[in-house]
DNA sequence: CTTGCACCTTAGAATCATTCCAATTGCCTG
DNA sequence: CAGGCAATTGGAATGATTCTAAGGTGCAAG
């Protein structure tokens, strides 16, 4: 299975040609993000790297993930008031977040979708990010993407 | 012109819906955020109500915006990080956040967009609400809503 | 009226995610 | 090895928001 290498290899290289360093905190940041994604918090992140690497600080956490934010690796979700959370799927894609339990579903948009979106922008607006965010209530039994 | 008075019916109307009551704080903060529809934050909102109404304070003001979005009467617009902002539109709409003057616009959403926008949902998903935000370069002379 | 009571307002304290700061530490280049 | 920049770290600081406890306010029943 290539994927891990390729992951490993995309984080150098992004990291890269923004002039920044692979260190080990982020590669475990970024390991963590992918390995389960359930859209966690910064605290979640930082808990579940804590136990590969007890070392690292809380500050280290919101170091690494703004650097794989600003490398595009990684996709922040707000929503409301809640605290950060985190993101590594990189296709177009809407959140929906269940009331009921709090969890977080990707949802993939078709181009067709975002194209439809876009176009409700009068002549003059130039969008260079969309976010689209549903609530409500959630098929309770979603293969889940952890 | 009617349209202070239905306001002012509007908010009592629906107070009374929910079992509360309109009470001179809450009128002067739903006045505010219809007279100057620029999306301020309840800090805004604060200064704005003290000219009118030197000794309210701000704890009452974050009371009333949440009762006003309690009553449908008011929207809450989050851009990431950012302190929450108010908005009277009732009407379906995006908000285009304008990286370079840190503006909110409103954009009007046709029913249309709004259903193709729904169907991206798969079967099981119910969404109550939904959010769509850009963000990007706004044009620069849009007839503002002052 | 006037008493009771539920609803509101208020000031200030508390919370909590996030950012800032200043001090190392690590790593590469010369 | 020396210099220097990039990263990490712990703790302090920030800032929006919420909580708390202590009065107000107004209506309804007696």
């Amino acid at each position: 299975m290539p994927a891990a290498t390729l992951n490993a290899d995309t984080l150098a290289q992004r990291l890269a040609d923004s002039g920044l360093r692979a260190t080990p905190q982020r590669e475990v940041v970024y390991e963590v993000l992918l390995k389960k994604r359930d859209h966690p918090t910064a605290d979640e992140v930082f808990a579940r790297v804590k136990a590969e690497r007890p070392t690292i600080s809380l500050a280290t956490v919101y170091n690494c993930l703004e650097t794989l934010v600003s490398c595009d690796l990684v996709r922040t979700v707000n929503f409301e008031r809640e605290p950060t959370r985190y993101c590594p799927n990189l296709r177009p894609h809407a959140h929906f977040h269940d009331d009921a339990t709090g969890r977080t579903h990707d949802i993939d948009l078709p181009p067709a979708v975002l194209e439809k979106v876009k176009a409700v922008l009068p002549r003059g607006f130039d969008a260079n990010s969309i976010e689209i965010t549903f609530r409500g209530k959630a098929a309770k039994a979603v293969a889940s993407n952890r």
